[in-house]
RNA sequence: GCGGGAGUGGCCGAGCUGGCCAAAGGCGCGGGACUUAAGAUCCCGUCCUUAGUGGUUCAAGGGUUCGAAUCCCUUCUCCCGCACCA
């Protein structure tokens, strides 16, 4: 059975928008269901993984759409940064790399000559996105509303924000430290290099400067472990290095060249004075910070001046360079010579013990030393060892007895006190420097710079944080732990750097427009924009129009349409109608995002709409879901292999296997690992059900219907049930197995009973197909139109179940049957006979009495065994049985408490005598024997083994012969 | 280290407001049907034992309870976040 799922799909997309299910008007008085995902940003090709999450959301769109509900699903794209600039900057180098990517994922040739301009690189992914991957995959979005974070509409809209915000009181100005070259200004540091051409990895780093009195002067160390003061012995400083002599504040500094030009970046008033070679320092003796000890300075040749002041205190004990340069000193009678240093003063230097930490001595810069087999100062070794030490001592350590008020602190705790007690001071000063060496383009090197006029959005306010914590409790977020755990994540979240200056693509900020906004920030309210962007895509409104004022009207309802009008030029029509949209579709229903947003879109999506909307326009839910990674739980890459372009997945295995993959293959809390031949099991899924339904349609009848259709319709209206349960949950994957595996058995066990009647298979397969639109909704409507239904599925209505048509009985009874069937089969097995007959013994009435009384006394609450004994006792036609019946007595009175008495009812209730009866033939068929039925009451039975006395009500006694 | 999550049968994964759990479903595997070829479909089986029973399991070890995969404690292992990066 070969299905050319491309075209099928093809053909039912184009109906879908010829039918215009892609397009959402509101609707007034129908209840509304707006969803969105995070919009992905556009800086390269997508893989398999990230349709997981969007496929979520259009079945559940989808679902909504069929239950009731007028559905808004909007897309765009999140275009702001450097993404696009940096590819488009490799494009025009004519980047080999960069073209091999492109066209390995489809891209024509003759395309990338146009992607030269990072806005046609922005254009070109949106319209890959758009068409090769949404629509690909069916999603019924409204394609019109589509925006893009680069739109100028859609920067109207977070320059009116940022004044929301900036009304809220909520944006602050604060000193900032940044990348910046001395030439070009701010330059972006990040792995694209699209402003430097060195150092993309670079971080910035605090170091706390030291200062060590010598006479007039001080010695500037910078360390970025303040806390480890209390072991400082002697000072490195590097003999061949011409350091500067600087003015700061009225003292005098002494730190690197480098150091100097970069102090001036991030501090007033610094004024050069002059040098002064290292080794005049040699043999001095300063003052340390913190303990006021006088210590040597000594020769080390680690002291690079370009890493931080080039000037190091030394603290032996927990610093390898430190421990390893001091034994250097000590060993090295030259030096000695050459500096002038008495023994007695290199033997005064000993390394003081101060922090304590598990798996390591007195001296943990000596134990990784020699666990890492380290002997000469220089040794590349160093770097690691250095790295080790100092994560164990920040995560592991504690102080010891030796640091005075410090002791038996956390280092993580001591670090922030002590670095704090020696600022406040006048010890210490911060500064801020790059990990690594970076080079801007133009061949200048990149310093951190201080900005005193950063603006940020103050995330850390507090009457914002409690009111957005506590909205969080109305809101439906899922998973159960992220929305306990979302409170403290907004605790945790601070003042936020919301604009940069520099190479970026994104929108001016409203206030003074040397920045621009960042990336963050400007995707954190714009679901509501969705509902307004339909006006300005179709150019009813233009970008000059949307004001202030136009916003404050449309969204807050602020202001007067009469002079909103004249001032923006836009109709009071269209005003209102556009204020009536974004009321009608807000709030925002369902945000869905993967893993990666919990921490810092979520929050500040949130924050955001608690800053800027009433009330009654925050958002009702979140939902996270998890990846789909590659082997190993790395993340899905090219390189590794496994995971071709989306639309060559789409090709290969059909859409509608990948989305019922990603819906069922686990529970959208977990990532799961990306498999071709788990994917191909979803298709040969989607294969069967086609085979099903088209061997359904032909086995339809005129039989009259019987207990086997009551049964299908009873399950079928079960499945209904369960189905909307799990969907009130978002639940994708319960809906799946209920839809793809439980009905699908249900339709097999039903035309293996025999049933065929054509009112009941129209009626199941009406409800099977709705049921599978959600998410397999090209299979849907080719099998809706194959059964002969009119219309689209994706357009019907799913019916509630009907409760007059679930019978537990009859749901009961085939369970009865297919157990009975499986003991036969058990006791074939085990028995090891050739059968050529059974006899199936069905339970003595008493026994059913006897579930009766229990039944009776537990609805009373009062079953127990001597109750039920008793007055099993007291009526004559149980009592007769003697001992069979205070047996059963026993077990019954055990058993039903662990049930409801409903769902025992069936139990005794059901008339198996000819359930069973009416279940020989086809029992008959499925065993190839004779199958023969009586009833353990009847006289004078044939009963050679004496089994008809075991049979008890849901479990017949079976004779083998 | 702090915060969060998880350890279930060959595998993936349900279950985890305690009892219908030897534990769904799928995959894989074995057998059969069909049929001649498909990564097809349909039945049956898949912890041990057994005329449909019983036994031992849900990382390890304790505990609570009449009763625990489910609750508590301890240990071990693994994953994620710790920010300015959508």
């Amino acid at each position: 059975m070969a299905i050319d799922y491309g075209s099928m799909e093809a053909k039912w997309q184009a109906r879908w928008a010829e039918a215009g299910l892609d397009k959402s008007e509101r609707i007034d008085g129908k209840p509304k269901f707006m969803s969105i995902f995070a919009y992905p940003g556009v800086t390269g090709y997508l893989h398999v993984g990230h349709l997981r999450g969007y496929t979520y959301v259009d079945a559940i769109s989808r679902y909504k759409r069929m239950t009731g509900y007028n559905v808004l699903f909007p897309v765009g794209t999140h275009a702001t940064g450097n993404g696009g600039i940096s590819l488009a900057n490799r494009i025009s180098r004519g980047d080999e790399k960069t073209i091999d990517y492109l066209v390995r994922n489809g891209c024509p040739e003759s395309k990338i000559a146009e992607l030269k301009d990072p806005m046609s690189v922005v254009e070109f992914f949106n319209q890959v996105y758009v068409n090769e991957y949404w629509k690909r995959f069916g999603f019924l979005a409204d394609w019109r509303r589509f925006t893009c974070t680069l739109y100028p509409d859609y920067s109207r809209f977070i320059q009116w924000q940022f004044r929301k915000l900036h009304d809220a009181g909520l944006l602050i100005q604060k000193p900032y430290y940044a990348p910046a070259c001395p030439n070009c200004g701010p330059v972006a540091v990040d792995p694209s290099e699209t402003d430097i051409s060195k150092g993309g990895r670079a971080e910035t780093q605090e170091y706390t400067l030291l200062k060590f009195r010598h006479g007039d002067e001080f010695l500037i160390a910078a360390t970025l472990r303040p806390e480890t003061v209390y072991g400082q012995v002697c000072f490195w400083v590097n003999p061949e290095v011409e350091y500067r002599r600087i003015s700061k504040d009225g003292e005098v500094w002494v730190v690197s060249p480098q150091a100097a030009e970069k102090l001036q970046l991030q501090k007033d008033g610094i004024e050069e004075l002059g040098t002064i070679p290292g080794s005049e320092m040699i043999g001095w003796m300063c003052e340390a910070p913190m303990i006021h000890r006088e210590i040597p300075v000594f020769p080390a040749t680690f002291c690079d001046p370009d890493v931080g002041t080039g000037l190091v205190t030394s603290v032996p004990s927990d610093a390898p360079d430190d421990w390893i340069s001091l034994e250097a000193v000590k060993r090295d009678p030259a030096l000695k010579e050459k500096y002038g240093l008495t023994q007695e003063l290199i033997d005064s230097v000993v390394p003081i013990s101060i922090i304590e930490m598990k798996g390591y001595g007195d001296f943990p810069a000596k134990d990784v030393i020699d666990r890492m087999g380290i002997k000469q100062p220089g040794d590349p070794k160093l770097v690691d060892a250095k790295k080790q030490v100092y994560k164990d001592g920040y995560h592991m350590g504690r102080m010891r007895e030796t640091c005075g008020p410090y002791a038996g602190m956390r280092v993580e705790e001591a670090k922030d006190r002590m670095k704090q007690a020696m600022i406040d001071a006048g010890e210490a000063e911060l500064f801020y420097d790059l990990t690594e060496e970076v080079v801007c383009r133009c061949g200048n090197r990149v310093h951190i710079r201080r900005i005193d006029d950063q603006w940020f959005i103050n995330y850390a306010d507090k009457d914002l944080t409690e009111r957005t914590s506590a909205h969080c409790r109305d809101m439906d977020i899922n998973p159960q732990e992220y929305s306990e755990n979302v409170h403290g994540v907004l605790d945790w979240f601070r003042e936020r750097a919301c604009v940069r200056l520099g190479n970026w693509l994104g929108t001016r900020f409203p206030y003074d427009d040397k920045w621009i906004i960042e990336a963050i920030s400007d995707s954190t309210l714009y679901p509501v924009y969705y509902t307004i962007s339909l006006y300005a895509n179709s150019k009813q409104i233009v970008p000059e129009q949307m004001t202030e004022e136009f916003f404050d009207y449309v969204i807050l309802d602020k202001g007067d349409i009469g002079q909103v009008a004249s001032s923006t030029g836009v109709d009071p029509g269209l005003l209102q109608k556009i204020r009536d949209d974004v009321h009608y579709w807000y709030p925002l229903d369902i945000n869905l995002g993967g893993k990666e947003h919990m921490t810092v879109h979520f929050p500040a999506f949130l924050f955001n709409h608690v800053a800027t909307l009433p009330e009654e326009m925050w958002p009702r839910g979140i939902t996270v879901n998890w990846y789909i990674t590659g082997k190993n739980s790395d993340k899905i890459s090219k390189s590794k292999g496994g995971a071709q372009p989306i639309p060559g997945a789409a090709a290969k295995f059909g859409v509608d296997a990948m989305r019922l993959y990603y819906a069922h293959v686990a529970s959208m809390f977990v990532d799961v690992e990306w498999s071709e031949d788990t994917v191909m099991t979803y298709r040969q899924r989607v294969d069967r059900i086609f085979g099903a339904v088209s061997d359904l349609v032909a086995s339809e009848s005129d039989t009259p219907a019987g207990a086997m259709d009551a049964w299908l319709i009873s399950r079928f209206n079960t499945h209904i049930n369960e189905i909307r349960e799990a969907m009130d949950k978002y639940d994708l994957r319960q809906m799946a197995t209920v839809v793809y595996f439980d009905m699908y058995n249900d339709i097999k066990w039903y035309s293996r009973r025999g049933g065929s009647n054509s009112g009941t298979v129209r009626d199941a397969l009406r409800i099977w197909i709705q049921a599978m639109m959600p998410i397999t909704p090209h299979t849907a409507e080719e099998l809706w139109e194959q059964a002969g239904f009119d219309g689209l599925v994706s357009a019907s209505e799913l019916p509630e179940a009907d409760p007059a048509a679930i019978s537990v009985v009859a749901e009961y009874g085939e369970n009865l049957i297919r157990d009975v069937m499986s003991d036969i089969t058990e006791i074939r097995k085990i028995a090891g006979i050739e059968a050529r007959r059974i006899v199936l013994y069905t339970s003595a009435e008493w026994k059913r009495d006897v579930m009766r009384k229990a039944a009776a006394m537990m609805a009373e609450g009062k079953l127990t065994v001597p109750d039920l004994t008793k007055a099993c006792m007291s009526d004559e036609a149980i009592k007769r049985n003697g001992k069979a019946a205070s047996e059963l007595a026993k077990k019954v009175a055990v058993e039903f408490p662990r049930f409801t008495a409903e769902a025992k009812r069936p139990v005794y209730e059901t008339d198996e005598l000819s359930l069973l009866t009416s279940a020989r033939q086809f029992l008959s068929d499925e065993t190839g024997l004779q199958v023969d039925v009586i009833s353990a009451d009847a006289e004078g039975i044939y009963d050679p083994q004496n089994k008809a006395r075991a049979a008890t009500p849901g479990r017949p006694a079976i004779l083998l012969e």
